[in-house]
DNA sequence: TATTGTTATACTCTATAACTATA
DNA sequence: TATAGTTATAGAGTATAACAATA
């Protein structure tokens, strides 16, 4: 048992185990991100991502996402409709936009990276004792909520 | 109180939280690695870090940990020489080697990146009660250690 | 000859600035 | 004129291949 008569246990400890959590999760995502078929670089991954959750959206919409500016999400945008992964097509609203949409390879790409992380993912927690996951689940649950609050709170300042 | 009859909780729920953390974490890296003062990449974040981790680094060294080949490793170099950040010197005892050493300036990079993610982690995990912090240690001790066995599983594979 | 780095070249990512087309 | 994208240009990250220096 840790030291937590009260206040649970040292704030640097936690520190520690999420920062070696952070270490280990970036080398899975990368890992598991790079697949043998098409070479896509991250970048071009997290534009897909964001394509597939908006399902429609628009060139300025992406480059917000991405936090680029339009010409760079332009550039990517130019690879990944050569490698066949993703369509532009005017809007019919206002032929100033250009609608981004995935095509059938980008979908399929998408939830093969998917597929894999979760894989990864399953073999390690699978390696974890139920009250290990239990206590996991609890802990990052309030993590991620103190997280996002953290999160919008900076965005307000 | 999930399903816990003896198996814990959905291997799918405890995914989803993981995946979660990993975003917010990954944001979190990325913002308070960006520091106003000295406009350094995250290859070239990864890379001062690394030679911090080793003390003394030749460059093969270096490329390896990278995950890259010399040659970007040693592009990586000249910009960090370039900006202050780190030294290249002649090996003594094997004269084709590169040694690699941080400056007083890359040390103080590193030290002031840290400080404002432990930060801002702190900012979070202040936010948590102390059950919770005292899951989240619980369960990260345990992901660590089963990702730390599924990686050299995979090194040996 | 093998090892350690560097340089030449090429492609991707990103940004700034200038430009086109639409509203 | 303001907005949505694209293109010109340039610097950084990365890889392959060719090269130099040392062992």
């Amino acid at each position: 048992m840790t030291s937590s008569h009260g206040r649970g246990p040292r704030t640097a400890d936690v520190s520690s185990a999420v920062e070696a959590a952070a270490e280990a999760l970036t080398a899975l995502w990368d890992r598991t991100q790079r697949t043998p078929k098409t070479r896509v670089s991250p970048s071009q991954m997290q534009a897909l991502a964001i394509v597939e959750r908006h399902g429609q959206i628009n060139l300025n919409g992406l480059a917000a996402e991405l936090d680029a500016i339009p010409s760079s999400a332009s550039r990517l945008c130019d690879r990944l409709q050569a490698a066949g992964l993703l369509t532009r097509a005017a809007s019919v609203h206002n032929r100033r936009e250009v609608m981004l949409a995935l095509t059938r390879d980008g979908r399929a790409l998408l939830a093969e990276v998917g597929r894999n992380r979760r894989q990864a993912l399953a073999l390690i927690l699978g390696d974890m004792s139920p009250a290990g996951r239990e206590a996991l689940l609890t802990g990052l649950a309030e993590f991620n909520a103190a997280a996002h609050d953290a999160t919008s709170w900076e965005r307000r300042a």
